[in-house]
DNA sequence: CCCATCTCAGCGTCACTGAAATCA
DNA sequence: CTGATTTCAGTGGCGCTGAGATGG
């Protein structure tokens, strides 16, 4: 419990210690293949969960619903994404990834993975392994909290 | 390594999406005490390190020394902090927390740890020390990227 | 009627670049 | 002269709130 006495010690000053650090190289690395940070979450994101609606793309992204709003036209207007009414909703539109956003992904997995690897060079594979799991579970706690993310 | 070829296996995407998570509530948190997540980051950095400037500062915490400038200026005003010329260089100026900066970082201690310990409750003891052990190498790293960082 | 989504409009924080002055 | 710090000025990405329209 000691350990939890000093900021050093708090797993959210440390991962906003790392992220910070790791954004600017992140974006860099991002904007050269012509995407933003926005645009990549959402990617990843959808292609876990193909034809979900922009509000609960919002949800599993930890922003609003607006803010999601934004990204999407942008990644609509770049041919990233497509969307379909929903039969069963009127209103609600759902998204899907086209090739162009596969193609976007491939393009910068190589250079993901070397920063990816630059950030685990002082660990293991094993511990990469635990770290990875571990956040999971941190980021599983987060999304329980955010209100119903459909199955 | 099959697991590294899914962004859901990246660090970088679990960090980045864990740190957004969790912004929101933090922010929340340390606004109701009136303080700025710069200005509480800051105040942990140099907890840490007494007598710093204000440029180092800026790299340890992995922002511009001009973005930093801004926190610090800000900070001073509010009597967090205080500066003394460096006396073996004329225009240095080091940086100590005052008495009221320690009070602000004990007054926000406990909900900081609260949050933490939400961010933590899928983890058992042993694995949150884990991931806190990994997440120090992986900003050590960074900070040894980020040019030199007076011992 | 209520609730969720989608959309339009405006705002604020925070980190950025560029450039000039000071001093070891 | 070179390199680091400090300071002044301007910029922009990105997430926010509020409000209105649509539809189950």
């Amino acid at each position: 419990m000691n350990a939890m006495r000093e900021p050093e010690g708090y797993l959210i000053y440390l991962i906003k210690q790392v992220e910070l650090g790791v954004r600017r190289p992140f974006e860099e690395l991002l904007a050269a293949k012509g995407i933003s940070t926005p645009t990549y979450t959402a990617l990843t994101v959808l292609r876990r969960w193909p034809g979900i609606t922009s509000s609960e793309l919002a949800r599993r992204s930890f922003v609003r619903a607006q803010t999601m709003a934004e990204t999407v036209n942008a990644m609509l207007d770049s041919g990233l994404l497509r969307r379909e009414k929903d039969p069963a909703h009127g209103r609600q539109m759902l998204l899907y990834i086209t090739a162009e956003g596969d193609r976007m992904i491939d393009r910068v997995r190589d250079d993901v993975q070397d920063l990816d690897a630059v950030l685990a060079s002082a660990l293991s594979e094993e511990d990469r392994r635990q770290l990875i799991h571990h956040l999971r579970a941190c980021r599983d706690v987060l999304l329980a909290r955010e209100g119903r993310v459909r199955v």
